[in-house]
DNA sequence: GCCAATATGTGCGATAAGGAACATACAAGC
DNA sequence: GCTTGTATGTTCCTTATCGCACATATTGGC
């Protein structure tokens, strides 16, 4: 562990005092009282896609300050179907339960696209908190923005069709990966909208059609951004809505 | 403010020190050294049915400590439809974007049945909460808990189908409720639910023609309860587990 | 080039739910 | 009693999605 923290220090504290390496809006909002002692804790991390970084009942080794890319939050179910619940992306966290005292994942979390993050270890996490109240508060408040986005989620999930709910997801989706071609399948996308692949495919052929998007084997490229916005639900435009209200209510 | 004040202290700082009448969990569990404060700032309320606590993107003047009743969480969407996320019983609070420093609600809290809470000022609450840590840590717990019910909710109804929906939404009210009379119109279901009325009422004849309850004129009665689990999703089961669980995942 | 594995397109019957309409039943007020 | 408003039961048609099957297309390894 200190092999690593004397890594992390050459890439923070090198002479430039160069951070624009830092992607993450929680870790770039820190006053500098606290930055160092963070910094200092962090190691950077290269995601990979599909990688699972909390599982469902799982202990929660670390948490992770993404820097780009962005993860999918499930809830999976016995039977192993699972719905997309929440995305997480640079201005987010992952490991929320471990700021309240938990330690287990209620929930699985897993990398859409390669990535990077800063990682740190939850024992560390939990002794850092007490003296670094602004991150604290970031973090407690980050948790409460993403449990409004998942209130959102679910109820667009009960009460809009499959197509407009691709195309929501396709639009947030793109939003934080920046690219306009994302690795998906529709075995993929069946799981993260709830419903079969077979669906998915209807529904990706309806949107294909329309001159939107193309679709090839694992690759969705957006076509039409403003036909795509027209064809999805109201909820992609609530949800970025939400997002900068929510910011801006800062105390 | 100071007349109401002085009869919460009645209430609580009466000859015995009785404070069976207490009912809400948070509160109840509070370390002495807070639960004075706390209390001099609460003011008993009856809460009536169907009694909005608080309404999408309004200010939030009030918190609700509930002692007992329940109340739903519902996210509105923009044509008036409705999905619930969330129940709130006596083991929650009603208010919690405040802790964090936001002042709107994003959702909607609309109280089931009659009940009571003691009810807490905005202001007097965020001025309490740095002196009152325990009390803090507690609200911010609860909050992550009710976040993963809403995940485990939105899963449950995007998944399910209507009747074992309904079938789970009447244990868990029961439950909070405690009586097996619930005062429910099948309008009212239906926004809980985030279906059509008549499909609710086709739910509830199913139910019904089992035997499991009966439906009069606005009431539900649970005539067979066990009977009535056997019918529901598994997500009654796995919400009433996590619930334990995540509770005893005390630091 | 060939083969196996995987991804996608498509079709079809079954079903849950939407959406609307109407009949009935009950409650409250006059 | 009557009337009005509201709650519920029920029917019918439409539609989205399920659940499954199978054909086709693409990729990667040999």
């Amino acid at each position: 562990m200190a092999q690593l923290s004397r890594v992390v220090l050459n890439k923070f504290d090198d002479s430039n005092g160069d951070r624009r390496a830092i992607g993450n809006t929680i870790l770039r909002g820190l006053p500098r009282t606290e930055s160092a002692r963070v910094f200092s804790s962090l190691e950077f991390v290269r995601l990979r896609l599909h990688q699972v970084l909390h599982e469902t009942a799982e202990v929660i080794k670390s948490g992770y300050f993404l820097n780009d890319g962005m993860c999918s939050v499930l809830t999976v179910q016995p039977d192993g179907e699972s719905v997309e619940v929440g995305l997480i992306g640079k201005e987010g966290f992952v490991g929320l339960p471990v700021i309240f005292g938990f330690k287990t994942s209620a929930l699985r979390i897993i990398t859409q696209g390669d990535g990077t993050a800063y990682r740190m270890d939850v024992g560390i996490l939990q002794s850092l908190l007490p003296q670094c109240p602004a991150l604290a508060r970031q973090l407690q408040r980050y948790s409460m923005i993403l449990g409004i986005q998942s209130t959102q989620l679910a109820a667009c999930n009960r009460l809009h069709d499959v197509d407009e709910r691709l195309a929501r997801w396709l639009l947030m989706s793109h939003e934080r990966i920046g690219s306009t071609t994302l690795p998906l399948t529709q075995e993929f996308l069946a799981q993260m909208l709830g419903t079969r692949r077979s669906t998915v495919s209807v529904a990706a052929s309806i949107l294909q059609k329309a001159g939107m998007i193309s679709y090839t084997r694992g690759n969705v490229t957006i076509l039409n951004k403003s036909k795509l916005e027209a064809a999805a639900c109201d909820c992609y435009q609530i949800i970025v809505e939400q997002k900068t209200r929510w910011q801006s209510e800062n105390p």
